[in-house]
DNA sequence: GTTTTCCGATTGGAAAAACCTATCGAACAC
DNA sequence: GTGTTCGATAGGTTTTTCCAATCGGAAAAC
């Protein structure tokens, strides 16, 4: 294999054309003419051509000159262009970030995140992949993610969190069920209930589950959703009781005409905190410090009353 | 400004990347490991970003490192292109060469060459200028031409010739004129007559001259010239004889309903020398013969008995 | 017809870059 | 723990790049 040209040699070729003159040339590369001439010299060997033709009136390309040229000043633009790239991306906010996000939250915050970010860092873009926060733990440790948006706590040395805010879990039934009419519940009230809830794969299960355990009620074992809106689909047909983040009651039950009732319960003090995790030494730090602080900003305007900020 | 990344170091970084791994990256490379992360570290340096996370699973890139990995493989290919491109610019027969050819002959000529040039060397492209010989002559000493297809001689010790053939010139006359109807005229039949030629700029034109005081007639003062088209049109009109090249005679004078009559004039042993020429040292020598002896290939077959051979 | 000037090439030596071997320290596997 | 594997680092050699000085030839000036 024959060996490549170098960026030096490109671009000292390419001003060597321009000017037509090595010596001119040479002034302009800031290095003397006997380098010129050996780099120039090393670019016709490497490429088994003969690009310049000297002589008295200067330097004049050859055809075969003037093709090569050509294609070096692409390469070179293509460099030049590299440069800028790397100019922006050391701002840290630009860019592509694959941002993974657990699918009880994502799609309820990110439109308002992304049209932030967009509005604010417009070089920067995100690339979002929604899952449960069991693979999106994998995958951020896999280096599949660059950030992940999951619920908390995720637990890892090699992991670095930023809590953003906690969220209400409202209760949600049939609209045929007997607490429908009342406007909130008492811990009392679920016992014996029964409760619906996700796969393992969510943090969620294992909150409610644990809840369950703590107030005597029945967490129904021979179902286990994917998603919230089938969670919401069972409880309306009345299979059990369902606990549902506030996001996804704000965005997907308009409270009229509804085929499930939402109540509350604890006054908000049952939550999910939700923060952003990368690995340590990963990327720019400070770029996703400055993330987390936007889906703040996002919380506390767009979300005001419905989450409680952290920190 | 801030130095270039060099191509060595987007290879590397571009083979790291795709391997994910230092030393099989390395091994690949056939480099050694230290080699391979110094050059990456300078990359970094030199574009002043973090581009890998370097860890236990091997080497993953940060977002801005998939950010310039994307445009240095766009980098690489294009090198990869240029190396092609010369590959075949090294057989001779590739890129453009740029052709200056007389006026009264390129037009009828050309084509040809053209069309055979394109079946047997489909990489090599002409780019034809038209001029005078004498500003031919210039530009092809400016660097302006490659090569110039022109009447000989052309003489400077700065060029090299080569000879292709000799073109008969066909005397012309208005159907009107008492010639019209012969099939032939002598030296003697011309003198007295009146001659129109081109200006002074056309090689034609000395010649012309020369031959017009040989003969005792007269060269018209009070027109020039400055296309064989032209020039048919002032014979047509009657306003005198004109020698024109056999080529053109052939391709733009038909022989019925014609306004011109064709007549030989001393069996087309008064022609005109063509020839290419040129820089001395400029190009590729040998492709140059090779033009030159494909041209030769057109004149004995497209134009076999219409031109004489030379060499 | 010299002399001068201007061109790019060449030479010799110093500085910088690239590379290799050997080794280090950290992180994982057992 | 102990051994393995990872990339980083240190020291020294080879290669590349560069400069200053000079060469040789060709045009221009005289």
């Amino acid at each position: 294999m024959p060996p490549d040209p170098t960026i030096r040699q490109l671009r000292y070729f390419a001003m060597l054309a321009q000017t037509g003159h090595y010596r001119r040339a040479a002034e302009r590369l800031g290095i003397t003419q006997p380098s010129l001439s050996l780099q120039i010299a090393g670019l016709e060997e490497t490429l088994g051509l003969r690009l310049v033709e000297r002589g008295r009136g200067g330097a004049v390309l050859t055809p075969a000159g003037r093709e090569v040229l050509e294609r070096a000043a692409r390469i070179l633009d293509q460099v030049a262009a590299l440069g800028d790239i790397a100019a922006r991306l050391r701002t840290g906010m630009a860019g592509t970030i694959r941002l993974g996000a657990t699918a009880t939250l994502g799609p309820y915050i990110l439109p308002n995140v992304a049209r932030r970010l967009h509005d604010r860092f417009p070089d920067l873009r995100l690339f979002i992949h929604e899952a449960a926060p069991r693979r999106l733990f994998d995958d951020l440790l896999a280096g599949r993610h660059d950030l992940i948006l999951t619920q908390l706590p995720v637990a890892s040395d090699r992991l670095r969190v930023e809590r953003l805010f906690r969220e209400p879990m409202n209760l949600v039934v049939a609209r045929s069920h007997p607490f429908a009419g009342r406007g909130r519940v008492t811990d009392a009230d679920l016992a014996g209930q029964t409760v619906l809830t996700l796969s393992s794969a969510f943090a969620l299960h294992a909150q409610i589950e644990a809840l369950c355990h703590e107030l005597g009620a029945n967490l129904r074992q021979d179902y286990e959703g994917t998603s919230l809106d089938a969670l919401r689909q069972m409880a309306a047909m009345g299979m059990g009781l369902a606990f549902l983040p506030a996001l996804y009651v704000r965005s997907e039950i308009t409270g009229r005409g509804d085929d499930v009732a939402v109540l509350q319960f604890r006054q908000d003090r049952f939550t999910r905190s939700i923060g952003l995790a990368w690995r340590t030494g990963s990327g720019d730090e400070a770029s996703y410090r400055r993330m987390a602080e936007l889906v703040r900003e996002v919380a506390a305007d767009d979300f005001r009353g419905l989450v409680v900020p952290e920190r």
